[in-house]
DNA sequence: TTGAAAGCGCTAACAC
DNA sequence: GTGTTAGCGCTTTCAA
């Protein structure tokens, strides 16, 4: 830190001195040959562990920054068998969900020191897998997981394998991890029982391949639940399911429309899928709210920006983040409790589709 | 890799040798013991150099599945002195035109062996400073830089520290770096004259406070290019700037609407901007494309989830990001040119915006 | 207040 | 084919 003002204020006179020591970065050695001290002097200089003289702390001040030198960051990490790197891995940054997330992570983690290494794994296990062995082969102080929820023996080895794991967004059954999650079910139930209210009974639920299977289901639930509360009666055939909205978001609500059966109120399992059926609809001359509402989940930016904006159930992405991220730094420095629960509620946001 | 499934194949019979070592992860020595061979022959079944007999290959994959061994991967970097870690340093992940192009990277340095970390400035030249002595601290192998694009004297010092750096999506004025970027001012001219063809003569030019000073001055070029090449006059009150769409989508069409100035199409300097745009024209009662054109820029995969999908110019983030990511491998390997300039062809895509 | 020295886990000469 | 050993750059006892 201080090392590293110094250096700065004194860009200009430092060239001359840099570089006797052909090309590599200086070390330090160098430091301590330079001003003529010890490397563990050095190392209390860097380190603002204390104890040393005012004077040697300049001379060492000065031969930092006329070397440009900056401590090496894998030596100390394995020195200190800490790397302050935290492994994050999502299904795909491209989807702006995970994009909301990872930026509350990466600030969370940021203000507390650690830095974040994110990995897409596409939605795949075995790419989940390969993550896990590559953050844990990389010495990540923990890991972020915000899996597809499928179980599969080798992830529970490897969270198992003593590496602190926090999921994030969903739970993955029969994997005993710390996991914060959005209150899905509950926040489905209102969104659902939102539209009843409103006076639709004929209430589609339109979910996603690309999801997460507990968050899904907890949704579903809600769903359900809702209807049940109000005596509405399940029609399985307003249940449809549409492939990767990112991919082609063509067939979303086409499916429905096709199938012929009546709705006038959609329930989307995410807010990217509440678009496209949206899209789709208007596409074939249909107008939403008038013919027929529409409600997603997350509450993605992007579902604001267009007009009107869209219903949806906030999962306060970022809180969700954060939490997460507080809670895995607490299990890598050892004062957090493992496989506790944490919650973050979601609730309704009225935009103008529903 | 054949560790890995060795271990993977003998799960069950795991777990008697493996902890008789008190709770930390097993090393090279302990394999080695277990084994009773040497260090070395270990590492050379571990990297598969070769050169070890069937025999004590045999009895090495054992005795990593038995401890679950794992090769610590700060360990050899400190030794070979490389990471494979690579640095991303984005304006905000958030914004899925950094989602997309960090989709790419992270994809593209993958194939290649390479991790990312990845990093949100925010904006601010401070925190790209900061990253920047991070990321080298960290020992990152090379650095992706999609700068905001403000010069500053200390990231001339940070890009010229012996670490490679490619500035990817604009250009830093002032720092002689790889990179790699979009044809941004033809793309520009393209979408402006395909306007100005179609009959519109009152072109708004709408941009954000929260993008590149360069990509944005070019793409502010070409739009000026067209309507001196098409003799449309330039009115500047048609140049209006909005603050960051993201945080407040309200403001952008508004001010232009506000202003009284007649105008028949806009051309929005991302797509971000042009969706806030619609939005807000179509608030106010405008529809769009029938009363006023609105073209984006970068084809973001969500201004195509509306309909009509907008017209914007596909910048070709994918490629962009993979291309850059490349250069940076070839920089870090020792294989590319320092230095060099890529630009990545744009063109025009037609939604039903314009 | 300072320095010497051990050692984190690994790779790569080099010797056998 | 296999083992021995030095050392990557750093932190941290321990002694002085």
């Amino acid at each position: 830190m201080q090392a590293e003002s110094a250096f700065q204020g004194t860009p200009a006179m430092a060239e001359p001195f840099a570089r006797d020591l052909r090309d590599r970065p200086a070390t330090i050695k160098d430091v301590a040959k330079l001003a003529n001290v010890s490397i563990s002097t050095v190392s209390r200089v860097v380190n603002q562990t204390g104890g040393v003289s005012d004077e040697l702390t300049l001379r060492i001040e000065g031969a930092i920054s006329a070397l440009r030198y900056r401590s090496n960051g894998v030596a100390r990490a394995l020195r200190v068998n800490a790397t302050r790197l935290l492994g994050f891995i999502v299904p795909s940054v491209a989807n702006p969900t995970f994009g909301a997330l990872a930026q509350s992570v990466e600030q969370t983690a940021n203000e507390r020191g650690y830095s974040t290494i994110l990995c897409n794994s596409g939605g795949s296990v075995d790419n989940e897998v390969r993550y896990l062995r590559l953050l844990i082969k990389q010495q990540a102080d923990g890991i972020l997981f915000n899996s597809m929820g499928i179980y599969d023996q080798r992830l529970a080895n490897l969270t198992n394998s003593g590496i602190p794991v926090v999921v994030v967004g969903r739970k993955i059954p029969g994997l005993p991890t710390t996991n914060v999650t959005t209150n899905n079910r509950q926040g489905a139930f209102d969104a659902v029982s939102y539209l009843i209210n409103k006076g639709h009974r004929r209430i589609a639920f339109v979910f996603g391949v690309y999801e997460s299977a507990t968050a899904l289901e907890d949704r579903y639930d809600g769903y359900k639940d809702a209807l049940r509360q109000y005596r509405v009666p399940f029609d399985e055939r307003l249940v449809v399911k549409v492939p990767n909205v990112l991919d082609s978001a063509e067939e979303a609500a086409r499916r429905l429309i096709d199938s012929g059966v009546a709705f006038d109120g959609v329930f989307a399992s995410n807010d990217l899928i509440a678009l496209s059926v949206i899209k789709n609809l208007e596409r074939m001359g249909f107008r939403v709210p008038n013919d027929v509402c529409v409600m997603g989940y997350d509450m993605i930016p992007f579902s604001q920006m267009r007009y009107p904006a869209l219903s949806t159930v906030d999962s306060h992405l970022d809180q969700l983040g954060r939490e997460a991220t507080i809670q895995l730094i607490g299990l890598a420095e050892g004062m957090a409790d493992n496989h506790s629960e944490t919650v973050v509620k979601s609730e309704i946001v009225l935009g103008g589709t529903a």
